[in-house]
DNA sequence: ACCTGAACACCGTTCAAGT
DNA sequence: ACCTGAACACCGTTCAAGT
């Protein structure tokens, strides 16, 4: 009896997005199918059409969740710095948690939880000292910086995993590049043992972050 | 008879990545089926098949074809700075020429044009005077912003133009928002008429190249 | 070797019918 | 209002058969 409980519990969006969620964690994108949903929710097609209106619109919501849920769990540190680098540590972590955003993000590119991630950079970037002229521009360029690597690196990881090679087996992959061709990708190639993808994006973080303060920020000069 | 000509040139994989380019180009993504690939070519699966491995391979490989004729198409400038800023906007304006290379970068992020960028632009960082350590991260950084921010430029576009909207109605949109949830969203958009997406996109390749000549570059204290 | 096109398994979505 | 599930149009891919 305790297996058929779920038929007796109203059907909601958010109990579609929620299933929607964990086949596309546990199972990859493939793997979402409206008739995989009808099982895992032992319900019909028009139940869910009912509650969601269609595929896309169900994607978008499962993102929009990870991503809010990735935003309210950032403590605010006391340098607007340190909260810039949990924020972008934390959206890290939930693409790479759940790969298949970084697909969606290239196809939604507007939705809530975006808006409430560029209003975050925004505030903390303000509090940094850049202006509001360059406040835009800034914290596009620093939000497109956090989605589009944390997107690339879970693409990595997941044809890593699909065909389960490893981070050695693709740095001797660089290390096979033509060296006449590809210099610096071969010299690189030795460097990649040691190579820590979190790290390397804190960097591009912190990159960034003085390029602001040496153009925009307080005591840039000509401010 | 100049109608049937096709029909008697070789098929080649050369000619279906093109004829698929220009299907996506002309009509969407949604447009590129293998039945259309067909219909144009005037040819069958079989034949398509032979020389394309699946519509995934088909997929990457205009990818790569468009992405390498924008890397030729940029002349080297004086200064590596001007060479870099060259490269990023020949990127950006091919990817907005095409933009469904936008969902396709978050699928198959190691193919051959992309390393000949990394390798062009670790080129170019070398020249404005980054070490070897840290042209790995800088050369990473700086790429997954022209990208990242390329492709989200062109699903914004995509989106526009799918529903009949603008970057006004967009503007519109923006200053609709709560300004009690987002206050600083909410003031941009009156900053957004004047908008030019091309240039805060080189904007943020500056930002991006202040930043690592403060961090990284010859100059740099403690080099 | 290169090509044809019917056939297969599967997909997202609809909708008349039920409660 | 909420749900069921057969049916529809269409997809990528395969493959026996042709030249």
């Amino acid at each position: 009896m305790a297996t058929r409980t779920r038929r007796t519990d109203a059907l909601s969006r958010e109990v579609i997005v929620d299933a929607a969620t964990r086949i596309l964690d546990d199972e990859g994108e493939d793997a979402l199918t409206l008739r995989a949903l009808t099982v895992r929710l032992s319900t019909g097609y028009g139940a869910l059409y009912h509650h969601v209106a269609n595929k896309g619109d169900l994607l978008a919501a499962a993102t929009d969740e990870v991503l809010a849920r990735a935003m309210t769990g950032v403590a605010a540190a006391a340098e607007p710095r340190d909260t810039l680098r949990a924020t972008a540590l934390s959206l890290f972590d939930a693409i790479t948690a759940h790969p298949w955003i970084g697909a969606q993000l290239a196809r939604e590119p507007w939705r809530p939880a975006l808006l409430a991630i560029y209003e975050s950079v925004g505030e903390q970037l303000e509090a940094l000292g850049v202006g509001e002229a360059a406040l835009v521009d800034s914290a596009g360029a620093l939000v497109n910086y956090i989605l589009g690597v944390a997107g690339q690196n879970a693409a990595n990881a997941r044809i890593q995993a699909a065909d389960g090679s490893s981070l050695a087996a693709g740095a001797e992959q660089w290390a096979q590049l033509d060296p006449l061709r590809y210099p610096r990708l071969h010299r690189a190639a030795a460097r990649l043992g040691d190579h820590d993808d979190r790290q390397q994006f804190v960097a591009g973080v912190d990159l960034f972050l003085a390029g602001i303060e040496a153009v925009h920020g307080r005591d840039a000069a000509g401010r």
